[in-house]
DNA sequence: ATAATTGCAAACACTTTGCACATGT
DNA sequence: ACATGTGCAAAGTGTTTGCAATTAT
């Protein structure tokens, strides 16, 4: 693991155990975001461990959420350059995606307008990738 | 109940009873999109019939469902204006937004250069409302 | 030494299934 | 009459909790 996290983790309190190394380690290979199930085939880890170890890595800031809205739940981690996701229908495979235009310029409208403080958003894509189509 | 939705819903083979019309009418009361739990508690009816009737509404194309992140699947209209919600992450109100620029040109984008054909897309803003600022 | 981490069993919450009965058309 | 809708009990999933044992620093 790099010596950079390495120092992070331990000066957010947190050791360099195991089952935290290979979470992130599995994450960072990945190139899409993973679902509890899926990172507890890769680890030989009670499912308790992994529910509370994405906790502590959510709270602690490596993790982000991403949510496809089929029920599960998905982590990657959050040191990715900021990106949204193509989520093919029919196949289910995963592509990261830059926009060209921000939402920043959407977020200080809403600002103005609606006088609320955007803090951050979630914006996926759904559709046919170029095999599925 | 609209004459409209009334004759929609029977041209799908859908019968016009109580628990249909009240969960269209209370979705249609409220400003915000709602959980089961939330709908569950409006109406005097059991819970399986409540998840049996959000699916057929929801493949019939009666409901959208939304994502705040939170674990809770909640639904709304689909009959309502394309778009967003602002939901405050301390108080948990919810407004809605329309872009002032819509996503159609960066999903004109996507599908040149990802060769990735965009079919809807899920965005929600989440950030501090008027009075939690 | 001691605070953080882990495993296990049990509890919880949310959602689905099978089947018999009831209702709308 | 008959297809659609409903209630109930039970089963399935995903997630959390309490507690005792283990490990990293």
């Amino acid at each position: 693991m790099q010596d950079e996290i390495v120092k992070s983790l331990k000066e957010s309190g947190l050791k360099i155990t195991t089952v935290r190394t290979r979470i992130l380690e599995i994450l960072n290979i990945s190139i899409k975001p993973l679902t509890v199930h899926k990172i507890l085939s890769e680890i030989d880890v009670n499912k308790t461990t992994i529910y509370r170890e994405i906790d502590i890595l959510l709270k602690a800031g490596y993790l982000n959420k991403v949510d496809f809205g089929d029920g599960n739940k998905r982590y990657e981690l959050s040191s990715l350059d900021h990106h949204h996701h193509l989520v093919c229908i029919k196949c289910h495979a995963v592509e990261d995606v830059v926009l060209k235009e921000t939402l920043f310029n959407e977020e200080n409208l809403i600002s103005l307008t609606n006088k609320f403080k955007v803090s951050y958003h979630n914006l996926e894509f759904f559709g046919y990738c170029h095999n599925c189509q």
